[in-house]
DNA sequence: GAAGTAATTGATCTAGCGATCAATAAGAAA
DNA sequence: TTTCTTATTGATCGCTAGATCAATTACTTC
């Protein structure tokens, strides 16, 4: 039987353990998304009691906020960096749309409609989810803008552009 | 005070009682989104003892199914007859696109992203949601497939092209 | 009016949640 | 080795969820 009874205590740096947990809640949320982030389950994960994580993360809503903008905040530069391989503007477009539709990131979508859903009962979430859009917003926002300058494209706003293709990338 | 005290029972026809119930839950639904939907919560709307929410509808899983099938079927209709006001397949998409975007179905907005979370843990639900979907996709690939036949649209892929659609306006 | 049916109530059960805290023990300091 | 700090444990609290059911009572039937 796998071990029932107490196994030794390990007792380790501050820093190490906290950062052990927000992997644990992290790697959580990437394969079954946010609303499997329960105090337990994060425990479980990082082998360690529960009362272990509440010390480290005495807000479970504050975990979730931090966990969701990390995974966001992965994605967005492993994106930046994509697209930074490429110069031109049209270009750039392309590759940041064919990235982000490459099926490698279905996993994440979980995690942007549970936080977009979960924001509305957590505020630190909301917070969090709010300024993720503004990161895509602005990265969006700077190719368009690029290209205007090239001339590839052509639009007197480009924020606004931003925000639509980024609502047409989502619902696709 | 407000009613504390036991009120007098009243007693119905269990189809109108359990009309009654339902109609309490899906304005939950509408007003609070599809996680709001508790059976305590329907049965103080409702105005009745939580056991008889139960007893008329012994999962809740099931009425969250039922609610969100009834609540997306009810606007499918909405759009299917303010489509069917417009005779020109362009006219009639553009259409759809206007009364999609309106800003007055932002409401049902929480029920869609909800629906598509709770989906995961809910088999009836990912059931209707399902369902649903593929309703939206048979509207617009009608649409699609009238203009072909018109000439306003050419594609090989209409069915394709409706999923792109209807991604696309989800994102917005 | 009495009897019977069944709609309705509300307490109760189990389960899971975040949070709290006294007790414990691992490892550093003396 | 002994002492002391503090990381760690696990039981526990309060709350909310869905589900269950014996008791109640409104209404129909005879």
């Amino acid at each position: 039987m796998s071990s029932t009874s107490s196994r030794p205590r390990t007792r380790k740096a501050p820093a190490e353990r906290a950062a052990e947990i927000v992997a644990a809640a992290t790697a959580i949320a990437r394969e079954q998304g946010l609303s499997a982030l329960t105090l337990r389950a994060v425990a479980v994960r990082a082998d360690v009691a529960s009362g272990l994580v509440a010390h480290y993360q005495p807000s479970m809503d504050d975990l979730v906020a931090r966990v969701y903008a990390d995974l966001v905040d992965e994605e967005v530069r492993d994106v930046e960096r994509v697209v930074g391989a490429v110069t031109d503007p049209a270009a750039r477009l392309g590759a940041l749309i064919d990235t982000l539709m490459d099926g490698e990131r279905e996993e994440l979508t979980v995690v942007w409609v549970e936080g977009w859903a979960m924001a509305r009962r957590n505020d630190a979430l909301a917070l969090a989810v709010r300024a993720q859009m503004e990161r895509w917003q602005t990265l969006v926002e700077s190719i368009i803008e690029d290209g205007c300058r090239t001339g590839a494209f052509s639009t007197t706003e480009p924020g606004e552009v931003a925000w639509e293709l980024i609502g047409m990338i989502d619902g696709l």
